[in-house]
DNA sequence: TGTACATCAGTGAACGCGCGTTCACTGATGTAC
DNA sequence: TGTACATCAGTGAACGCGCGTTCACTGATGTAC
């Protein structure tokens, strides 16, 4: 119905997250604040506080919510390529560069978090009797925000369990699969960096393109060497 | 004969940029201040203005000091490889991670720096009529800390070279050396940022080793097929 | 259906803080004569 | 060797700003009776 002002806003915490991406769109990942998230969302500058303990908490949302999200695209991915290892692998990689390069700014906030919370975890720290520290959102780990560790390592297995099925295969070379992995993972993750930081003078779909060729080259020091 | 508490500092601009160095150990690469770094330093914060414009001036300083540091372990990998392109690219990988985590500040101020300069440049360019904020410390391109890039770039070529010369050799597959050269580059640098980042769980040497063998399973991928 | 009340999302004034930046200054150092 | 002066690195008070956080509040909504 869009009521012109209501006084309670209906889903601010959703806002929230969008008012963020908005302004991360315009500015780099950090120095954003809560008050200018408020702003955005047009409500009060301490609103936020309803729905986040910190800016930590919003990215951190942000984050999950990148990471469920990268995790879709990377499953559909492996099913688009139905039962083909090879194939599952390299469509799996191009999916990452993909999302990475059309989702820059989850992206970013997914990957460069793990900087702003130790930062957080540092200022929490020097008072060692957590025990009144414990907000109840924080899980059972301890660690804040361990959600999103398990979301990001669950992604990751997606990767993991095609290399295992190629094995099976007999198409990829014997090893710990976590260990083969590795290679595509770190070589995808590197691609997306150094394309989002600007660092290759390319865009768009021929950064698609050289992505497909340098993942190809690599997916071959990974296969079995036919007899 | 370091004066107690002389009136001039002797060398304050290497002062200020270890002084950033020893903030950056303990807080995440962003949300340092000049009033931070001075205070650091034991001078008034005022004084780094002497040095540097701003904080980014500064965080250059530190990008660049890295990035002449790291083309020195690159080169000298290569040196220590002799002549042998496979054993040069192998040796280049290696100081890449090693340089990556035994110098995590340089490190990452020298591939997040993109970010901040991002912001800077936002800030200046509302204003078009750019001449009266040419600086004299801008480089003729324009782009601030080009030099940064230029010494970047300078850096990457390093692998190309090897990568040429391995070709050469008859040891590496035919193809743009530049684009074979950017599997390892992006696979090294992937790598370094998720050891850095934590996201794998090994750490000092066995994150060497590890490396290693996934930067061999990449190198077989842009190997000459041997008839 | 109506009334009374609890709940809690959102408000806005107020605070203290660290920051970047300015500006007139101070005092060490180098140089000309 | 001594004096006078220019230079400029570093000082410290002052400013305005946006931030995070607090706190008593307001008013919409849901529920019990």
């Amino acid at each position: 119905m869009a009521k012109k002002n209501p006084y309670h806003h209906g889903d601010l915490r959703e806002a929230l997250i969008a008012a963020a991406l908005v302004i991360l769109k315009d500015k780099p990942a950090k120095n954003l604040s809560l008050r200018e998230v408020a702003r955005q969302a047009g409500v009060s500058h301490t609103a936020p506080y309803r729905h986040f303990e910190d800016k930590a908490d919003l990215l951190a949302a942000v984050a999950e919510e990148g990471f469920i999200e990268f995790g879709r695209c990377l499953k559909a991915a492996v099913v688009a390529a139905k039962a083909e290892p090879i194939e599952s692998l390299q469509a799996t990689g191009e999916a990452y560069i993909r999302y990475a390069l059309e989702h820059p700014i989850h992206f970013r906030v997914m990957f460069n978090y793990c900087e702003i919370e130790d930062e957080i975890e540092r200022e929490i720290e020097p008072s060692p009797n957590k025990s009144d520290l414990n907000k109840s959102d924080r899980t059972e780990s301890g660690h804040p925000h361990s959600s999103l560790q398990t979301t990001a390592t669950e992604t990751f297995q997606t990767l993991v369990e095609v290399i295992a099925s190629g094995q099976s295969a007999g198409v990829i070379k014997a090893g710990s699969p976590r260990d083969l992995a590795l290679g595509p993972w770190a070589l995808v993750h590197g691609l997306a960096m150094l394309l989002l930081d600007g660092m290759l003078p390319v865009q768009g779909e021929s950064a698609i393109a050289l992505a497909r060729s340098v993942i190809a080259a690599n997916i071959s020091g990974i296969q079995q060497s036919k007899p």
